[in-house]
DNA sequence: ATGTTATTCAACCATACGGTTGATCTTTCT
DNA sequence: AGAAAGATCAACCGTATGGTTGAATAACAT
């Protein structure tokens, strides 16, 4: 299951994908769900889930007609230890992430990069 | 000096620039140096640092006509941040590191993605 | 049977990326 | 001065990426 680290960090890369991980960090959710707070097409997004799917990062499981997208946070793991390797970061403080999350929500239309 | 969590992906996102963040672990290096295990021309490895250096994960100083590279750790704890948020690691172990650093070490010409 | 909702597919476009080669600039060595 | 070493620049090439639109498929509703 464990794909490259290429794939994560790439996966990684886009905002929109981050934002859609921590989306689903909430809860799972449809296809059209996820794409309703973003500013494209479905398609686009439905690409971008693609690529997260790839990258093993979320699952994607249809019931009905409704694709369930799943948060998959062990394909960070690989990640999260290389990067750990490069310096003794202090234990995390959930603060912090809470306020990446906030500075990288899709809501307004600002392309923050 | 923050660089975007955008830039940090990005740039680690490609094995080359990972196993040169690895060599730099170890000491400072020049250009030259860095260019030597791999297979491809120095002026591709020049870009590589230049990514690198945008994306703030290196330094690059002159001296003389040679110019040291230098790894900056603290330009990961963003993204480290980041990606710790999704998911409670358990502390790191030394021995997965060294375990990937060795899995991307760029030896032999293998395109070990 | 028909329509509507959920999602993807296919073709296309512009831009970015990793690589190359050859010229260029700066610094050191003799 | 002239040559060699260290590194970047500039132009180019092929492929990947993120976006679009319009058609297609699948499942549910009427």
């Amino acid at each position: 299951m464990s794909t490259s680290l290429d794939t994560t960090f790439a996966a990684l890369s886009d905002p929109t994908r981050r934002a859609i991980l921590a989306m689903l960090l909430e809860d799972d959710m449809a296809v059209t769900d996820v794409a309703e707070p973003f500013d494209v097409s479905l398609a686009s997004i439905s690409k971008h889930l693609g690529v997260l799917t790839a990258a093993g990062l979320i699952t994607q499981e249809k019931r009905g007609r409704v694709k369930w997208c799943k948060l998959e946070p062990d394909a960070l793991r690989a990640a999260s230890v290389w990067m750990q390797g490069f310096g003794q970061f202090e234990p995390v403080h959930l603060d912090a992430f809470e306020r990446f999350l906030a500075s990288e929500l899709p809501v307004a239309g600002d392309t923050n990069s």
